[in-house]
DNA sequence: TATGAATGAGAATTCATTCAT
DNA sequence: TATGAATGAATTCTCATTCAT
């Protein structure tokens, strides 16, 4: 198991290795029932080694936690074009995030379960790449409201409170997608972007938000999209 | 700061000390972190009697889980009057998990944080009340869709996604109202009932939707309710 | 190897034991060479055991330190007659230093090897305790000239230095005689006064300090005691 | 703080700077606590290198101590002028030794601390410089007898004692001297000198050993030297 | 009902030491 | 002459769990 014995590699691939196995170890066992044989074993180096590199079972945690975040928030950076209107903005950075954690399960455990979970060094990283995604939300939705000509009578509070909503539903998505299978991380975006933006009452309505035409999207951004499943023009 | 040591009580009330200990320190200090030593010591007995009682340590984080569960479910069960319109049972719903949360966080951090962290075995009490509770929204949403005679053009699928959401938004605000001080599980329930029933489309056309009468409606559950920010009727 | 295995004795009593196979590990080995294992193995207890009781290398040590450090000061203390003149009370300190230590090589081994060899924490207790009697000696020089109706024309740092030096002849013969086969306590003891009192001059001269005479002096105080080799009056 | 970082240099140079590391790390940290790691880093080369040179951590320690023993008695050898009276050729032994201790106190923890706490190989290379010194003392007491023309009553065992004891006295006097600021070696010199020369009770009697006249005698050996404190001749 | 005494099993971490270049 | 990469073997310490009373 783990990684072919491969000897004698220059420091920074066999860091990568290694960081690879911690977070394979760390989202699936969590912190502390982790243990550092284990990982050490997965990397396919002995345990020493891992300490010569990564000092401490905190420090590899760490480091784990914040190239993971690092890659999520690059992720949905790169996946959202800034001069699209905001809702389509908002659609696409669900899009690239339910993507991601979809490709990448462990890290998400590991960003979203076990970093939350063991106290303030760890939880702080996240809460910082959290709030930096809630501030962009909470942008998204001054410039909705901006772009509708409108007064939205939102105080900043409620505002805030809306963008940790929604954010804290595309967390909780993200875990029923990667669990229930055959969901599609452009279902699961279609589905939170109608929830969001239309609310159920509109939806009862029968007026949900529209979704880009998935096949013309596509085309922009290399991507295979699955049709989302409700999809009328509002 | 442990129970007052009261020698020879009858097990039941032994069992209910020993469980708000456990309850305390699993959720503080998380699953695997927690002792029993300090669990025993908090509790005002002996190591032993502890499992002699609750058997083991992963049976007594079982009995937590269970009991925070049940008493949580209870809580929303409670909170909401089946007989009236939909929105309205799911206003009340809420309140009564936003209130339920704030006043027990170590019971609502060992359900929310770290019983899905450590396992199958202890996740799965878990999403079953989680179910439980997703299907009773469900449920609502159907409803809704009945009460408006409307034919609502959503799947199966889509609707679980869409209760899958909302439940996410709360369990994420629930965490968001207890660390942000002065927030009130009222206002926690505002929020979410607006983002969820109106959309953000519709705030931002100025269309929120209503929340009760919060006087009246304080009057009816003995409750002071703090007046809602974003409540002009709809 | 190891105390007889007997099981179940109260902690008051493993405490000792566990302090006897650690002072006997600690003095024969050193600090940082002794491992708990080989101390709990001596001790016929199981590791944990010893911490339990005990807590942890540095405080097992700091306790056989303590231990050793009272038991000396005691049976010097035991051993002197303060009623006497200061050159008797100096001899009887002496004896009763140096049979102390050769009864009890390990112990003394703790005190004056390894505990001042590893760090402040630990050297602090011995320097206590080597404080004590240097202050008992310098007090004994002081009486001593006082006794002789003398103006000793010494100012306080000499007699400090005096003190300590013949405190470090004290330790360093203490070692030498353990090493030394044949050598008894009384002999050394006997040299010591010698040197200290009548100087390497007065020797030449044939003048040496008198020792009391041993019979009759262990008549008095139960002790078998080997003849001073060098013991003319004055 | 480690040497500059030169490349390439002769065998001979590099072992020097590498003793010259191990002695300081030895000598602070003990031989146990010392680490290979500090030892290669203080001396600026890599671990393997100090392996190819020094072969272990036994072999290295060896060497210090082998290279501190030597400059020790060398020192003492070569501040004695053989063609002096007894007496005063001890005298300038001690000033010699504490000297030499006090400007190199790292190298004296080494012998007087480690070497002699960490097991028989070690301690046996102190053991012998330490009975090359006693001998030679041994010689001192002897010859001064004989100067004196007298028969000094005093069989071998005891002179082997008394060399013991001082010996031993010095070995102390230099911790004390080092430990306690404003201390010369000149100082901890007169004073053992006194102690050791005249005896508590000469010295109570106001006959202290004489001291030679510091100012001619620095003269002689190109030292600037305080005056010794208890200084009237004989 | 209740507990003081005790331990097997495993955790993180460190170190002296070597290999391949 | 010199080193970056790598490890086997300990070491301290903790924990869930049980026994005997």
């Amino acid at each position: 198991m783990g990684a072919v014995k491969t000897k004698r590699m220059p420091r920074a691939v066999r860091e990568q290795q290694m960081l690879d196995a911690a977070v394979r170890i760390f989202g699936r066992r969590g912190y502390m029932a982790a243990s550092m044989d284990e990982i050490a074993e997965l990397a396919g180096v002995s345990k020493p080694l891992v300490y010569l590199y990564l000092n401490s079972k905190e420090s590899l945690f760490t480091a784990c936690i914040r190239r993971e975040a690092e890659a999520l928030v690059e992720a949905v950076r790169a996946g959202v074009r800034r001069e699209l209107p905001a809702d389509r903005q908002l659609w696409e950075g669900l899009d690239a995030f339910f993507t991601h954690t979809s490709r990448n399960p462990d890290g998400w455990a590991v960003l979203h379960l076990q970093a939350r979970t063991h106290g303030e060094p760890f939880a702080a990283v996240v809460t910082a790449m959290r709030e930096e995604i809630v501030v962009f939300v909470t942008q998204l939705i001054v410039d909705a409201a901006r772009e509708a000509h409108r007064d939205p009578h939102l105080p900043g509070r409620e505002v805030a409170g809306l963008a940790e909503a929604l954010v804290g539903a595309a967390e909780s998505l993200a875990a029923w997608a990667n669990a229930t299978p055959g969901t599609t991380a452009r279902q699961a975006a279609a589905t939170l972007m109608n929830f969001a933006w239309a609310g159920l009452g509109d939806l009862m309505d029968g007026r949900p938000w529209s979704p880009p035409e998935p096949d013309q999207d596509a085309q922009d951004r290399g991507q295979t999209g699955g049709s989302a499943e409700t999809s009328p023009t509002r």
